[in-house]
DNA sequence: CGCCTGGTTGAGAATCATCAACATCTGTGG
DNA sequence: CCACAGATGTTGATGATTCTCAACCAGGCG
């Protein structure tokens, strides 16, 4: 069951529309809840749908934006997924992130003027612009928007600050174990399968994200497997024994 | 010379005054260009400068606020200098950041409305008081500040980003390296000298903060020392080779 | 003076990286 | 639909960096 599109703004089936449909505005979109547009009301959520920007959706590997590239706006992913990453001045590449629909990515942006890292898809996605100025304008007279937004570039500053402790406290399979973790609790936020999920990423960034090699890395998926903790096929995941991977994420001695 | 205080506001001399003199207000204060006043007019400073709350300064180990503690405020580091650090569920400590005059803190307490972290003083230190919900109002009606705040925040998230980078990629070596150096550019910002200064934190927290254990650092300390690129006396530091000390963190292979 | 915290140095152990070979998947074109 | 090539992933053997454990030193404070 596909969306049906009357007009440029308008849609009339929006429930089971394609992941992928960009029309959709705020009101309408599944991820409302969890998003943007969490705290407004209606009204509100109206004004801040008239300065978002959506585009048709974007191929495997394409840049949403790109590090040192002026910085316009913030971005909020609607489907598919997001790899953030910036590359350093001894030219290695540092994956920073990984994001999932309802997320917002780019407010590393807003500090220089200039963006510090560059997100590209990792499979087909759908991505919501929205203009920085205007958002800012709006933040000056919704309150509410204003606070949230705060409150969302705070919680990048935790999340990245649970980061350094996983890499500088924590061994490989606590990290991978942590990862895995993540992203089954992100998944079940957006009320899909929080026990079976398919890795948008590659190996080589997992280990890149986690501080690992990638043979590391693989070498613990194989190690979860063979513990019945995790069941592993290429990029499809099962968490087998949930409690069993919270246990090694806790940095349980499973020798 | 010490500043004289005529009431309770108002301060007749402030240019050397002592460092710890805690009624000073923003328009007279030496770090107004490289604090929160920045990008202010005088009239908005002054709007700033009476929401923020001024203390008595701290003593060594006391702290400023407490992880999951409600969150109120943000604090700017007058004088002395901070250590945030969290306690991971596993009960082990980890220090996010070190922190120094005209900078902020606090800011991780945002998205919760509870703390992430804890931050105590390494040494006694003035601290200005910035309640949030008045930032907040205040950003409502200059665009500036709102404006300043957001790069903040962002500015928090891109350092966290280049740490995460410097714990995922970058050898012990690099990491202290790199860590003398950010302070050292910190100091001269602050018009000291880049060259010479003294740390305030132990080597534990060093080295918890760099993901290394307190040996490694002391080795690494001693080493570099040995290579004339540091001179090293306990808490003395002094930068003898500047160009060597970018080498070694940028990892030049110094056998 | 002696204790306690903090720092340094050494020897051995462990984790993870590196190097290398091999397996599997993907997508492209015949 | 199959065959092939390149990319991606797995597994093994070896080695380096850093951690761990331990002893020792230095400084501050009662």
């Amino acid at each position: 069951m596909t969306a049906k599109v009357d007009s440029a703004n308008v849609i009339s089936i929006t429930e089971n529309g394609c992941a992928h449909e960009f029309r959709i505005n705020c009101s309408s979109c599944r991820l409302s809840s969890i998003c943007l547009p969490i705290a407004l009301n209606m009204e509100e959520v109206d004004q801040l749908d008239s300065i978002i920007q959506r585009s048709r959706p974007i191929q495997k590997g394409e840049h949403i934006y790109r590090q040192k590239e002026h910085f316009t706006s913030v971005y909020a992913v609607r489907s598919g997924s997001v790899k953030a990453y910036s590359i350093t001045d001894g030219g290695q590449e540092q994956v920073t992130g990984f994001y999932f629909p309802g997320e917002i990515i780019g407010m590393d942006g807003i500090a220089k003027s200039s963006y510090a890292s560059s997100a590209r898809a990792l499979e087909t996605s759908s991505i919501c612009e929205i203009p920085f100025d205007k958002l800012g304008e709006l933040s000056q007279r919704i309150p509410s928007l204003q606070r949230h937004f705060f409150q969302l570039m705070s919680q990048e500053i935790t999340e990245d600050q649970q980061l350094l402790t996983l890499l500088s406290k924590n061994t490989a399979d606590q990290r991978v174990a942590s990862l895995m973790l993540s992203i089954s609790a992100r998944n079940a936020r957006r009320r899909l399968s929080a026990a079976h999920f398919r890795l948008p990423m590659s190996r080589t960034d997992i280990g890149n994200y986690l501080g690992l090699t990638v043979e590391t890395v693989s070498r613990v998926l194989s190690r979860l497997q063979k513990l019945h903790i995790l069941s592993v096929d290429n990029k499809e995941i099962t968490i087998a024994d949930d409690a069993g991977l919270r246990a090694v994420a806790d940095g349980a001695h499973t020798h």
